[in-house]
DNA sequence: ATATAATTGAGATTGAGTCGCAATTACATT
DNA sequence: AATGTAATTGCGACTCAATCTCAATTATAT
């Protein structure tokens, strides 16, 4: 069983939660797109895997990988939410191009462990970190002349 | 004139918009309000300085406020977006509790530092930094027993 | 096998945000 | 001051991502 099966089945478990075949065929298609989706796109890919997941399960199962540490939200572009796959050590956070819209994706470990101490005073418990950089990428500061 | 309208008269005159009688009022109302604000509690604001002025035009007038830098959006949180002035030297980040939607601003001169010195490998040119720590306060802690 | 609480799909509903439109208005030009 | 005109207005209808309802089904413990 792959790894991420195991963490979501643990998940379910604590939560008397069950492991359903929609739960594990959402599972398996969010882990197999590259890159950002958004709930359509993860509707579309469950779909095709098996095509009796409805859309309602897949939006009942987001927050669920989302608690799961499975995925996380991103950002909110086109009013639609963002999501992209959690995958073991590969946290990261974005800089957006506010002319272009580029998105230049990087990770960096003391931002990580900055976020968590900030919390510790507030006796805050962090889910999730979204640190989303806006400005102007290395094209778009030239073509600005 | 105050600052701010002032601003606000410029940015219309440079973008060929008018002056409009709601657009002052919707203005002051934003500049009224202390802390976050969403479009609806905008339009509470706006109708009570002047109960003429329509949701409609309350939409249409926070993108040309954030476009002038005079509010910024901060966050989202309930399916609602969060506006909140932009004071001169007033910056800080947020903490949102997933459960009770409470919000927990704070300020990190060393999270500052660290986005800046993110940017530079990319050649990246920040304008605006927007960190979100997502999780639960202590009292959805506790409740969760 | 049985009990039971969780989950499902289908479709209805919600609600933040947008849009179309005819009437109005800011503002530049005479 | 009067005119022209493009921008803006309020209203209400609309969009559509996300949530909810509910009867039928199903995962799991006993
Ligand atoms: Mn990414
Ligand atoms: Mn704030
Ligand atoms: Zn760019
Ligand atoms: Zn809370």
């Amino acid at each position: 069983m792959p790894e991420a099966e195991k963490r979501f089945t643990k998940y379910l478990c604590e939560h008397q939660y069950k492991l359903t075949p929609q739960r594990k065929v959402i599972l398996q298609a969010a882990r197999e797109i590259k890159g950002h989706f958004n709930a359509d796109k993860l509707y579309d890919e469950s779909s095709t895997l098996d095509k009796s997941v409805s859309r309602a399960s897949v939006y009942r199962t987001i927050p669920l990988l989302v608690e799961a540490g499975l995925i996380m939200e991103t950002m909110r572009s086109q009013s639609k939410t963002s999501y992209e796959n959690v995958f073991k050590g590969l946290y990261h956070d974005h800089l957006i191009c506010a002319t272009c819209g580029k998105i230049i994706e990087f990770r960096n470990d003391e931002l990580m462990r900055l976020q968590n101490k900030i919390c510790k005073p507030f006796n805050f418990k962090p889910t999730e970190h979204m640190t989303a950089i806006k400005g102007y990428c290395k094209k778009c500061q030239s073509k600005k002349n």
